[in-house]
DNA sequence: CCAGGAATGACAATATATTGACAATTAGAT
DNA sequence: ATCTAATTGTCAATATATTGTCATTCCTGG
């Protein structure tokens, strides 16, 4: 069948898997000094960015992966003493994942990398077109819910 | 800093974060009849959609991906008789990446699902907007390449 | 209420991906 | 032509992620 968007909503799908694979590396160069992988600070861009407090499933719906692969790096992101569980009042079993003191320090050093990165990488990008994609990207988010 | 495009951007890599989990569960559910992964049918997405040939690394690139973990894949599916080595005239040692005459047919049986799951999910979104999201993920590749 | 379905933590098995290293090949600059 | 840097295949170690299962907790319709 004759669908141009059929064939350009392909393209974007491969394309989107490409970009994430660069985002991520991208994430790896700016934080290898930090200490963190992208595991780990796509959690706590998770967490950081969330204005409710986040569960491990939680936390794995916002990135879209299995909650026992996000239960994992933030066991270990505990105990290292960068996450902390804290009690969840609406959620007997289900702690709430938290920064620690040393997990906001971290978090602020990764704002220090990331946000220049962000301003350089959208200076010659249009507002309207950012708000554009991010609209779609949720759109489609939204329908596979 | 008070920069809105900042904001916007880095909530849309979280958002694209997502998607890209999302868009894997949805492909794998689509082809899990077929017997494949996400791993597999990437690979064939890209074979598939590239009008010249491709190596491991070529497809790697396009995925956004490590040579190494493309190259373990396409073994393993030269083994199942997915895809074949073929010559590469322009380099001794890399071959060259196709679809087999089973691939063929496997990549026949996924565009089945694929094409009716492509149009549905683009029903109710404008072509211009598939067109600036698409062209502005283009734009960020080339930055980070 | 409360019964049944969904969500969650925990554990295990497996699949997938990255990183690092080394030799062979290729590409590009001079 | 030649030298150098980048690319590539290969192997190994490790990290990350998915899938499946089960018991426990939560939620919701009736």
């Amino acid at each position: 069948m004759h669908s141009p968007k059929r064939v350009l909503f392909l393209d974007l799908v491969l394309t989107l898997f490409r970009l994430n694979g660069l985002l991520i590396a991208e994430g790896d160069a700016m934080t290898k000094e930090l200490g963190l992988t992208h595991a780990r600070w796509k959690v706590i861009g998770a967490i950081a960015l969330s204005s409710a407090g986040l569960t491990v499933p939680g936390i794995a719906r916002v990135l879209g992966q299995s909650r026992q692969a996000v239960q994992r790096i933030t066991d270990v992101m505990v105990a290292d003493g960068i996450l902390v569980y804290t009690d969840n009042p609406k959620h007997k079993r289900s702690a709430l994942v938290t920064l620690s003191e040393k997990g906001q320090d971290t978090y602020s050093l990764l704002r220090e990398v990331q946000d220049p990165w962000a301003i350089e990488n959208t200076e010659d990008i249009p507002i309207e077109e950012l708000e554009i994609t991010l609209r779609l990207v949720r759109r489609l988010i939204k329908k596979f819910n």
